[in-house]
DNA sequence: CACGGGCTCTGACAAAAGTCAAATAGTCTT
DNA sequence: AAGACTATTTGACTTTTGTCAGAGCCCGTG
């Protein structure tokens, strides 16, 4: 693509403002243009990236029972949602911290690996702009129709949009109708060299799902309620990229994941950063299983979850050295 | 060191306002103190680096000059400080964007090499404040106590203390007044560990030197003028980190070298992005001989140099693959 | 326990930035 | 080549932000 030259005005403005600090209306006489003009390429100059300002994380990993549950269980780093009074509330604040935390792990020119689920959703929607070229995002999961639109490929379109990343689809169903024809359809040569790249990525981001009754995989009629409450029975704990995992976060050996075309396990696994956000207060049991199968390395939770997963892992995994 | 309270209230401030689009008196409220003071805080958060603002360098790398000289001598990048009648000054503005281009060449958790120079240290001086965690930044060469104050260690020391990265300073002089001394420095432990880690680093920053009578290593009396002639008699055509190399951008034989206590130039060459940063228009021949050498992955230049440096290798080197 | 010294905080004012309706330029269509 | 439509630009206005001198507070010290 040429160099269009309206963008070559935005990154000057942006240029000039925000890395010489220079006030609006030297801009717009450096660049002879009206104040206003200069007022609203810099808007878009933010809305599209060319300007990124982060904020640090820091705040959230900065917790005492972050550095607990980082020793507990060895995790890389752990990002806590405060939920005291009068701070702002946690369900909705979780995605914009994992918006956050996501863009100060990805890369230049790095591969990421995201899943599907309400919270990624939210995640995507949330998501900053930048201007992050040469990253690639990647469709962790087959497609599903979703009656709430949190369709797998729109996670990743609009993160890719957003990032100004190069989006990659995975044109399959998350789950087929028979065993076969998901065998048959993950040896075709373009779903089979997709799935190949997954290992590549660098950074994955996900959730793990609930296996009640109302559970995503549930309401979008890829299982039945009973054939999920079966599963549950037979050992299931959550969910991973749409695939069941039991309580020690191992493939459940089941009609449903044979069905699924989706991010191998062992691929997810050996992706070096594993981010995972968990938002419902639910999902603890899920949540131990995903870590019980190295699913995450990076873990962004509620202040009330992290409590709870340290006391329930203390007693079950090494206690950490830790004081 | 623990977490301090006000440190707490300067990051809060900032993820309300830079992240949750709060107004100032917003913030205010929410925190239950002044606007005035929530307009310090902020001020205070952004010196500090909790807040990151940061501008697309890819204005610089948007050019059709970058682009040739990115297809004629297979840099990754090429970044072009214009010149044209009213932009900035380039001199002033080559130190901003080697910055801003460094900053974003910096992943999470990476080492960096820094070398020496008046560019190294310009840029140092510049250099936004952020807040990379796990960021080292090693020094590249020995130290050379110069009557400029571009000292070495202050470069390193500087850049590092203003990401909030550490700092990894080199006890040793850069020059010793024996070869044999040299030598023996250089299998001491500590000398020897550190140089052993300069491999290891993920970015390297320097420019070269030339090698006029008024050159940088002649000013600071790590050579003579005469001695500095005669190099150039002898085929001596730049200086990287300390040490003179040839037309062909490799080590020279001569004493002057083997005096050197830096980082080996086949370390140098070993780390995967080499930032190379010149400003100066009289060095040209230095410049031909780093990139041939192999010192430059990413290079920063002014336009006139950059055409000058397409005119000078499109003779001596392949022609490249673009149109 | 009174006394600095170094902070942070406050309120009011000045400066800068955001916004909007109207005008203008540009582009594609017929 | 005129017309219709969209996107950009502008000047005037409002809102938001930066700043500063002085008040207040905490903490260690004499």
């Amino acid at each position: 693509m040429p160099i269009r030259p309206t963008d070559q005005v935005l990154h000057k403005a942006a240029w000039l403002y925000y890395t010489h600090g220079m006030r609006q209306d030297e801009v717009a006489k450096h660049l002879n243009i009206s104040r206003a003009s200069v007022a609203m390429y810099l808007r878009r100059a933010r809305e599209t990236g060319i300007v990124n300002i982060a904020t640090s994380t820091q705040l959230f990993a900065d917790d005492v029972l972050a550095r607990q549950l980082e020793d507990a269980i060895g995790l890389k780093s752990v990002w806590i949602v405060p939920e005291d009074r009068h701070a702002l509330d946690p369900t909705a604040e979780m995605p914009v911290v994992a918006a956050a935390v996501f863009l100060e792990l990805i890369g230049k020119g790095g591969r990421v690996g995201v899943a599907w689920g309400r919270t990624v959703y939210h995640i995507a929607d949330v998501m900053p702009f930048a201007d992050l070229q040469g990253v690639t995002v990647v469709q962790l999961c087959g497609n599903l129709g979703a009656p709430y639109s949190y369709r797998p490929d729109q996670c990743t379109t609009e993160i890719a949009r957003r990032l100004n990343a190069e989006g990659i689809n995975f044109y399959a169903p998350l789950v087929l109708s028979s065993e076969r024809l998901a065998h048959e359809l993950r040896q075709e040569p373009v779903i089979q060299e997709q799935l190949a790249t997954i290992p590549d990525c660098t950074l994955a981001l996900y959730s793990v799902g609930g296996i009640e009754a109302d559970s995503h995989l549930v309401k979008c009629g890829a299982l039945t309620a009973e054939e999920m409450k079966a599963l549950g029975e037979a050992g299931a704990a959550g969910v991973i990229a749409g695939q069941v995992i039991d309580r020690e976060g191992q493939l459940m050996d089941c009609t449903h994941n044979r069905r699924c075309i989706s991010a191998d396990l062992d691929s997810i696994r050996s992706i070096p950063k594993r981010m995972m956000v968990v938002q419902e207060d639910e999902k603890l049991e899920p949540l131990v299983a995903a870590i019980k199968g190295g699913f995450a390395s990076h873990l962004i939770i509620t202040a009330s979850m992290a409590r709870r997963l340290l006391d329930r892992l203390s007693g079950t995994m090494a206690p950490g050295s830790g004081t």
